[in-house]
DNA sequence: TAGTAATTAGGACAATTGACCTAATCGGTA
DNA sequence: TACCGATTAGGTCAATTGTCCTAATTACTA
């Protein structure tokens, strides 16, 4: 198996399924943007779902990626919940044209049933995890899993709005305001 | 122009697009769930856009008779503002397999970079100004919009989140944080 | 160099899409 | 009754969809 262009075509569905969705794109598209026929599409993918699985699990070893260097990069858990935060203002200009890569696949996924919505929420599960472990190294063991899916909450809700009202301010109000209750919920406890 | 068809049409076209979404939703889907033929629906809607643009201001006037009713029957902008947050309890179950009719709709638009985007937000600055209102009236004037803002996106979060992971609790535990925060707004304030 | 497996190209398939047309039928009016 | 516009049904159109097949080409190995 060429390994190249299997991950060629692989990073250009992931971009497209987040730019234009996963239903709206074709084989056709991504074949196109790859540079292939489709004939050569359909030796490496055999069907559309195959080519949405394997685009979750680059996004979620990517994911895993990411979180393991906030991990490495913040030195306390405060630090490391920031930059979950910091990811609205660090990735706005997508966000405020394609909004959440995960949030809009998974209600995308979930509207037309599809199998691999369990696969896809997989993605917000690594997040809700790495949270809930930050809030219970920060000694808020019972609330942790709640507080983690709090801050997902908002992140999804910034992004949806963002991306209807495109309106930049907004967006670093709301994050202002998330920092703002990070910093409450640790002067509570100290 | 017969009324009657016309209303069904859309009416049935605004649940399929809810439901399923606008892109997923065919003429053929809409015309079989009416029960007349394709030509028949040519005639009444020439095209796709034309059907799109007639359930959003169908939305729209429900949703100013929702926010009239809601203003009715409301005694003060407090229990207002809670019928607002409560639509997440009364429409859980919806919610939960479809997501926000409003946020997803316009998620969609958004990606397909629809010229009807703009209309749909319409729906939202509906709410976001009947919200603003309800915040001025409780004598919070130059919060009241970045207040109307924070509570559409919290109920944007908890929407996504709730069609990704099913979590009934959730919905829950989200709808007393936001009581707690509306209570905790107005003891501030008195 | 010869041969074999991996890879690619290009086309074909049935099904479905949005769009369009024409003929039939309906309802009310002159 | 005869007429006419409003409404409906059914069929057609080109384009696109996901899927599949076959032949050519490449890359590697014996």
């Amino acid at each position: 198996m060429s390994a190249p262009t299997r991950e060629t075509i692989i990073a250009t569905a992931d971009r497209l399924f987040y730019e234009r969705g996963f239903e709206a794109t074709s084989f056709a598209n991504i074949a196109e943007k790859v540079g292939i026929s489709r004939g050569n599409f359909y030796y490496h993918f055999k069907t559309k779902d195959e080519i949405l699985e394997a685009v979750i699990l680059r996004r979620l070893a990517f994911t895993q990626d990411m979180l393991a260097q906030w991990q490495a990069e913040g030195k306390t858990p405060v630090d490391r919940i920031r930059l979950f935060i910091h990811i609205l203002v660090r990735n706005q200009t997508k966000i405020m044209q394609h909004g959440c890569p995960v949030g809009t696949l998974c209600s995308e996924l979930s509207k037309q049933q599809h199998p691999a919505l369990a696969h896809a929420t997989r993605l917000f599960t690594l997040f809700r995890l790495w949270l809930s472990g930050q809030f219970t190294e920060l000694g808020l063991t019972e609330r942790a899993d709640s507080l983690a899916m709090h801050l997902l909450m908002r992140s999804q809700g910034v992004a949806t709005l963002a991306q209807s009202f495109q309106d930049e301010a907004f967006v670093h109000e709301e994050v202002r305001l998330m920092d703002n209750w990070l910093n409450d919920l640790i002067d509570v406890k100290g």
